[in-house]
DNA sequence: GTCTATATGAAGATAGAC
DNA sequence: GTCTATCTTCATATAGAC
């Protein structure tokens, strides 16, 4: 983005305090993640806030300022919990266990719209994929890579390469289900199907595990 | 889209033979997929011609048919080759082979800045997106799922079910890597990284190969 | 068929009253 | 601080001459 996302307009205690603001936020999101950048009019958001687009333009100074602050909020509500206690169980539950939590927030419908947009404007705003990228996708790859390395010699694993065998798994999780969600083909994987890839997920980075 | 994606303004013949309308297309290829959809200004193909935009508006009815045009050729060259003939070979040198054009396929510029403007504009043009999924993704899907299928019974392979081997052996050569790209954080994965993408596809559908 | 010039409309941003 | 009303810009699309 061309003005810092990680700081848009006001002060980070300016930004808790106004519930007025806090009200365009939300607007603006559901806004901007339904109808994309260019398809987001600053009409639509002080409509849908119920406040006149000058108040719109008191909180922010412009439409890009705006979506930064849309965006950060997203970003950093992807990965709320500590992800390092679901791996405190045998490795088999473990992974089981950060599987399905990984499943969930990447088929939330606001992470796929999330997704999407940014996938979108990352050119325009050159900041916003990374932002997204360590915000979410690193992250999980992190905590799951320095989980591979504490076990990377336990013989149960599989482990080439922690932070590569990291990607694939979460590889294998998302799959092309997730590229089919993302072009609006499929509306979420079975469960069956969710149930499936994680099994394959496993099988990947766990040795005997039968075929 | 709104038109049917699979036929812009004209007949085929009308497509093939006018020589203009290709300069055109190709012009618009490059704005679209440099600027994106509201990106892109019927000013800026036309100057980038070298015609004026009321030869634009004669050939195209407007600027949703001329997108429409630009993707369906796009779309139709994803995958030119017969992919069968890959699979002539030993397993091994077999899937090597389909993975290196896959990979060459996936990471090309032009394939990357397609799936990038598919993404942003698939909620826009509702057929938009299971397009281009069958003619790209879909079709290597197939490809790959035939051939698993045709050696199910073979021991060397690790088959639960074709389809979803299949689909498993290409998302762990796109993967995160893959995003990256998308995303505008990477340029292009390192013959390393790609090597080992492949090794990694590799070992999770044959068995006995070593670590 | 192709051009220059223009109409139309939408949307970002602002002025000034209360 | 918030509103109504307005300005300005710019891109799609068209009219009419050659």
């Amino acid at each position: 983005m061309r003005k810092a996302i990680e700081h848009p307009t006001g002060s980070r205690r300016a930004r808790r305090g106004d519930a007025k603001r806090r009200t365009i936020l939300q607007a603006a999101k559901a806004v901007f993640l339904k109808s994309g950048f260019g398809g987001t009019t600053m009409d639509a958001v002080a409509s849908r806030a119920g406040v006149s687009k000058m108040t719109v333009y008191r909180h922010f100074t412009d439409k890009e300022d705006l979506f930064a602050g849309v965006i950060t909020e997203l970003c950093e509500q992807i990965i709320d919990d500590k992800l390092e206690k679901l791996f405190e169980k045998a490795p088999r539950q473990a992974l089981r266990g950060f599987a399905q939590k990984m499943v969930s927030i990447l088929y939330a419908p606001e992470t796929v719209e999330l997704h999407r947009i940014v996938v979108a404007e990352c050119l325009r705003f050159p900041k916003l994929g990374r932002f997204f990228y360590d915000s979410g996708p690193d992250a999980s790859i992190t905590a799951l890579a320095n989980y591979f390395a504490r076990n990377k010699t336990n013989p149960k694993f599989r482990i080439v390469d922690p932070r590569r065998s990291a990607e694939e798994f979460l590889e294998l999780l998302r799959g092309y289900a997730h590229l089919r969600v993302l072009l609006g083909i499929e509306k979420i994987p079975t469960r069956q199907d969710i149930a499936s890839r994680i099994d394959g997920a496993i099988r990947h980075v766990l040795i005997g595990t039968g075929k």
